[in-house]
DNA sequence: TCAACAGGTTCCAAATAATGAAACTAGTTT
DNA sequence: AAACTAGTTTCATTATTTGGAACCTGTTGA
């Protein structure tokens, strides 16, 4: 019996209580002084500066000597360029996303579920040239956003309680679902109906239509959307791209499961 | 007095070890199995097996439950989002980069050293639309490409001869320098001229001139190169794109000077 | 000029976590 | 059914991490 519990948040070991840190910084999105993490840690002064000379010697980290500040280092992005080919649904969705994006005229997100939280992994405008890495890797919350809900809605029960929670449940208009319960309620209809609406719940006129990529097992694997302003579409504009999204999302299902990797 | 030695590959504590199993995971650049891993690695059977454990359960590797195999994981993709915004050029230099290749019409490359090796961190072309994170975060060699020479050619003495020592000298041409000498040689006519070229000397028919971003202390933060092939342009016509090149370089120094940054 | 201070760095005995040989389990092949 | 392969767990031993406190070092204020 696998009894294996799945703690991302707990310490495991050394290793855990680095990577901690390391998020720590990142969350920041500016360079931070010692001190200011300091504040924020439960580790002893000793402990979070040795752990922050270890990350940067092994350039997870930056130091700014004129500065003394701490920021991600480079040695991140070398990696993500291998997870982003490998773990990601980006690069088989690529082709449809493209597709999808030409048919409705509409921008385009594909997004997968870190942690309760959605983490964007590609986006297409029909429209401008896109900002890959600016875009990509970018976090958005889970409980205010179309493909957030779309791919809560589809979690089993355990994973789907952990993730409701974890959201934050700040107000971000007047529309945004700021309970626990009231999310719960949404998320059963959205796996009723199969698709999940923005209704202007993270910012003021922007909408969104989004369904989740299932795979064969059923298992959530991410989540598409089109997204819109309220100046530009109305709703029932978007709903009307409802088939094309659900259609897209089986599609890149499809695609990720015989996907094998190119040698 | 600071005494600290910035060694890379040396292991610290278990953190260390992790992230070098972190590597040797990306590196492969498709899903590997334990028992693949096992056979490279000095670690024994338990504690690598451990390692990876904890780095799955961290998120920094996905596990494949059906194939039995790890891959980087997205955790590392929304990391590097904050690294790339924070640690690299790219951000600041993105303006310039575009103005450049419209101006010159050729492909545009932006990178920074890492551990003696080639990060890019962004690419520019004048007519086809990017694919960011497909490229961006890639790793190329730095004795046989334009930018990595520029680099190296501007370091300081202990940091360039450590970067000489990293490097593989495959000889992917004819042309490719082989040799430690043959390069240390480059690299000073490199630095007494103020830019480097790459004359086929990592793919046949690929050429471009490059030069390096410095800081107004001389250290060297980046580089940038004009891409082109011996089918579309001579030699002749990069070498028109010099004072352009230049111009551009220095801009970004600058703009990177007013800007808050490390490394 | 000197004392007090804040931010950062180092020490070292005690506490804790990592180690790895070997045993074990679960599939696969012979 | 035995041998083999790949992955997982155990546990006494060993090495690393821990963190309170002392120690630097540059800055502030009297």
């Amino acid at each position: 019996m696998n009894s294996q519990v799945r703690q991302q948040g707990g310490a495991d070991g050394t290793v855990g209580k680095a990577l901690e840190v390391l998020d720590q910084v990142a969350e920041k999105g500016r360079p931070v002084r010692f001190s200011e993490l300091l504040a924020e840690t439960s580790h002893p002064k000793a402990t979070l500066y040795r752990l922050l000379q270890t990350l940067t010697n092994q350039g997870m980290l930056a130091y700014d000597e004129d500065r003394q500040t701490y920021a991600p280092g480079l040695r991140l992005v070398r990696l993500a360029h291998s997870a982003w080919r490998q773990s990601s649904l980006a690069p088989v969705a690529r082709p449809y996303l493209t597709a999808l994006a030409q048919e409705v005229g509409e921008t385009i997100h594909l997004a997968q579920l870190d942690r309760g939280q959605v983490l964007y992994v590609d986006k297409m405008n029909a429209a401008e040239p896109i900002e890959m890495f600016s875009q990509a890797g970018k976090v958005g919350p889970g409980y205010c956003t179309g493909v957030g809900k779309a791919m809560m809605a589809f979690l089993d029960a355990d994973d789907r309680q952990d993730a409701i929670n974890r959201q934050a449940y700040f107000a971000h208009t007047p529309n945004t679902l700021t309970t626990p319960d009231a999310l719960a309620a949404e998320l059963d209809r959205i796996k009723a109906e199969g698709v999940s609406y923005d209704r202007e719940e993270h910012e003021p006129g922007i909408i969104c239509i989004a369904a989740p990529i299932l795979s064969s097992t059923g298992r959530v694997i991410g989540a598409l959307s089109i997204t819109t302003s309220t100046s530009r579409q109305s709703f029932d504009g978007l709903e009307q791209h409802r088939a094309a999204l659900l259609r897209t999302a089986q599609d890149i299902a499809g695609a990720a499961e015989s996907w094998q990797f190119p040698t």
